[in-house]
RNA sequence: GGCGCGCUCGUCUAGAGGCCUAGGACACAGCCCUCUCAAGGCUGGUACACGGGUUCGAAUCCCGUGCGCGCUGCCA
């Protein structure tokens, strides 16, 4: 008979999610799903004075953003509470009966040890495989504390005592803590509770390969909130990080990630994180997706810029227009604020490359009076008033474009030109035009 | 120091004895496309840490060495 799958996710609320906590719940998470077992979130606040709400909320919104939802836990409830360490003071004071009663803890300078059976213990882990721990020297694997004196709880106690009354099956978790594993694993047996499976995932680094923590840029999954990633790019990328679905493929469906997703078939070294790549991942994302989801995702910037787009109705063509040239969702109000701004500025370099140079003015005037007359105003029209004055005139069309696009737009970067003059409108167009050449030609 | 884990292009990875003169992706370079910037397409360079085995044959198995990381806390 197989025990239903019970995984957790248990950080302790430092103030912030770290990438590699996060991919360790994408992972808890993906496990979860896969299998169609629970997700839990407990706290390892494991006392009052580690309990701060500020910090538990920015990892519950953290994962949230990540789409990673929990079953059971914090905020959630469930059968297996409270889901906070910080509460359950009873529960471990209960357990460490146990072990006192049968004589396996002792007092030391008023702390509390467990005291080690000294045995070889072998770690059966479904990623690194069964290792043996040779624990019998006392002097490289001292008795581990279990209670502060001040009667606070030791991380490899609680922990332990929490997967057991929790019946967690699989303890999805970093590597860091293999080491740790046989002792986690003598708690279990003193216990007399089989241990759950163990799968420790590698750990993330930085690009120059040391370990990732808190002031390293991208540690925290709060900037990309911030720089304005999308958060299903940012989950696809760090899936990728000591997993992959073997076939080359690396944008891949989070759905087809969770049917494929096997413990076993994740690796066994750690990862350096490449930005470069998450950030190219994120452009491969903006640009595919619908434009709904993108408006959505990109209003909270706009918004941010305070930029008077009007109405969503109105916002959404000029999305459509700029979508394909963003990166960062950062970057979309520098992409459209000339759209909603009459009183757009210009790049000073230009205006000097462009408009201030032999013919250009005349030709922006030409170009001005060529508009007036094309009917209907379409993207496909205006491209051909643009071809045939440009033949007209003997000149390449790209030295009617380039004026016409810092006179509409005040840069000389941004979508088709023709697409966009049609969105902004015939008069809008033309007044531009006069507008830019009464400020640079008086 | 001890113990543990790891070691394929700069990075993420595919590879589970012959399919590998090692594949894909990011980044980089060049070219193409083009109204700009991107995107896209094409091309290119760069990797099995080292040394011994085992085998007809090893990136793949074994043993050393080296390097990296982790643990070794009354941190989690």
């Amino acid at each position: 008979m197989s025990t239903p799958v019970r995984v957790r996710f248990a950080p302790s609320p430092t103030g912030f999610l770290h990438v590699g906590g996060a991919r360790t719940a994408l992972f808890n998470w993906l496990h979860a799903r896969h299998t169609g077992g629970t997700f839990v979130l407990r706290i390892e606040d494991t006392d009052r004075e580690r309990h701060n709400e500020e910090a538990v909320r920015a990892i519950y919104h953290g994962l949230r953003w990540l789409g990673l939802d929990w079953d059971e836990g914090a905020e959630k409830g469930g059968d297996f509470g409270p889901y906070y360490q910080s509460e359950r003071g009873p529960i471990y004071e209960r357990y460490l009966g146990i072990l006192q009663d049968k004589g396996m803890i002792y007092e030391d300078a008023g702390a509390l040890r467990f005291r080690s059976p000294r045995e070889t213990v072998t770690v059966h882990d479904e990623v690194c495989g069964s290792i043996p721990f040779d624990l019998s020297n006392p002097g490289t694997h001292p008795d581990m504390t279990v209670r502060r004196p001040d009667g606070s709880w030791i991380f490899h106690f609680v922990n332990v005592v929490d997967d057991i009354e929790m019946k967690i099956s699989h303890v999805i978790r970093g590597e860091d803590h293999l080491s740790n594993t046989p002792k986690h694993v003598e708690l279990y047996k003193a216990f007399g509770v089989e241990p759950p499976r163990f799968a420790h995932i590698p750990l993330i680094l930085n690009p120059d390969g040391s370990k990732m923590s808190k002031r390293d840029t991208g540690a925290s999954v709060q900037s990309y909130i911030q720089q304005g990633y999308a958060p299903e790019a940012v989950r696809n990328y760090l899936c990728l990080l000591g997993w992959s679905p073997k076939d080359n493929r690396e944008i891949l469906p989070i759905e087809e990630i969770i049917s494929l997703f096997e413990l076993k078939n994740i690796n066994r070294r750690s990862a350096g994180f490449d930005l470069d790549k998450c950030f190219w991942m994120n452009g491969q994302y903006l640009i595919q997706m619908p434009l709904e989801r993108f408006t959505d995702l990109s209003l909270p910037f706009i918004n941010a810029a305070g930029i008077n787009y009007g109405t969503r109705e109105g916002l959404v063509p000029v999305l459509a227009l700029v979508k394909e040239k963003v990166k960062h969702l950062t970057d979309v109000p520098a992409w459209i604020e000339f759209f909603f701004n009459d009183d757009y500025t210009y790049d000073e370099a230009s205006v000097e490359k462009s408009l201030r140079t032999e013919g250009a003015l005349g030709r922006l005037q030409a170009l001005g009076a060529h508009l007036a007359n094309v009917e209907p105003w379409t993207a496909e029209t205006i491209e051909a008033a643009f071809k045939d004055l440009a033949a007209a005139l003997g000149v390449k069309t790209a030295l009617l474009v380039h004026p016409a696009r810092v006179a509409a737009t005040g840069r000389s970067v941004g979508p088709s030109l023709y697409h966009l003059l049609e969105l902004l409108g015939r008069e809008r167009v033309l007044a531009r035009f006069d507008r830019t050449r009464e400020k640079f030609f008086p």
